[in-house]
DNA sequence: AGAAATGTGTGCGAAAGTGAACATATTTCG
DNA sequence: CGAAATATGTTCACTTTCGCACACATTTCT
């Protein structure tokens, strides 16, 4: 990539007993089974989620069928925050990866926790913010880039999926079709690149997971 | 498009009255002369910038100068907004596309303004959610849509362009160039599709400009 | 006006990406 | 354990898109 280029912002510092303090009702502890749909593209959208713990993964069908994968979230993040800008039904899906603990806040209770704590609305604007960021990364991306740099910032973005640190493990288990719905390519094509990568010395198919390898940024720069 | 496809959200009845009143020092009001930089990629982001008259484009030059257009705003929207996230630089640079006049606004003013008024915050966050929206709507018309489809939703949503009315007249003189940096594809890509949607009745090029017509939506509905 | 800079219409070979098919692996589960 | 369901590696004909080239039109400037 490049100037854009950056690892996606998190609000991880976000505290979540400062936030449930500012909620008073309309919240409530959810808990879904890997696998399990959250909520469904044409839903009705009339509250917002927190993760707590888990992974959840965002997705939109279109009217062919076809499907992509808007990103993958987890613990700290938020998502159906849609619904807070007079979106009345969902655009997209949202399923647990993993087994999850999801806040659920209505979207009337988020809107006067919003409007009455200050922090707290200064921490969601924060939030809004590094959504825009990496959305608008994301954009930057498919404008510029071919698939197989897609797939090589996707994955490396991956890698350091919550951590800052050196050279991680991929996520155990993304299947080369979600990779592939994530940058807008087809399966076989991510099957490819990632063979190629690995050749390369790039990826590794480890015990744990995929190790992704720093070396991969060459593929970015050229 | 379908589920996804909506028009863009534009927070247009925002109160510049109410805003100015909130911020006290670190506002100044800009004159901007068509083609004329605002900021560039790379500088200092201390700053949020609030359209009060006029047109910018938004766009990003990649490593291997190739550039791409994020997006034209227009009066009552914001742009600039990612100091606030903590991003030290421009990930893009901003270009008046007529005169313009710019309210700017210090980070500082601003995040203090936010943090004071509630009102103003409520806004700002609905601006930003449908900024957000915006965004995301872009990603999945990419990850989904022939260069053909994207260039056709894009002339739609340049019709309406403010106006909710029926079939208007885009923008007077937004170049294939521009056209094709905004849905990532070559300009004589643009130009191909743009004639071929002519023949089909969908388009004209009328006196004042570019006339869409809304039958252009058979083109997305396969 | 007339030169220079921009923007547009078109064609075409090369490159990238698609979509479907089929043969293995691997995982999930009764 | 094995059958069924999933996931992966690979091939290949077919499309789409890119990149570039060049002629012509329009706008901008001196």
């Amino acid at each position: 990539m490049g100037p854009p280029a950056k690892l996606r912002p998190k609000i991880r510092d976000f505290d979540p007993k400062k936030f449930l303090a500012t909620i008073g009702e309309g919240r409530k502890v959810l808990s879904f089974p890997k696998k399990q749909t959250v909520f469904s593209q044409g839903d009705a959208a009339d509250a917002v989620f927190y993760i707590q713990q888990g992974k959840v993964k965002l997705m939109v069908v279109s009217n062919d069928r076809k499907e992509a994968t808007l990103g993958i979230l987890s613990t700290g993040d938020f998502f159906g925050e849609g619904s807070l800008a007079g979106q009345a039904l969902r655009m997209g899906s949202a399923t647990a990866m993993t087994d999850c603990e999801l806040l659920r806040i209505d979207k009337k209770a988020m809107m006067l926790a919003l409007h009455r704590e200050h922090t707290f609305s200064d921490l969601f604007v924060a939030y809004l913010r590094a959504r825009n960021i990496r959305y608008e990364e994301d954009l930057v991306d498919q404008l510029f880039n071919s698939s197989e740099k897609r797939l090589a910032r996707l994955l490396l973005l991956l890698a350091h999926f919550g951590k800052e640190s050196e050279p991680e493990t991929v996520i155990p288990k993304i299947s080369q079709e979600t990779l592939a719905e994530m940058i807008g390519t087809t399966r076989s094509r991510v099957s490819f690149f990632m063979n190629r990568f690995r050749k390369l010395g790039f990826l590794d198919y480890g015990e744990s997971g995929l190790q992704v390898s720093s070396l991969l940024n060459v593929v970015l720069h050229d």
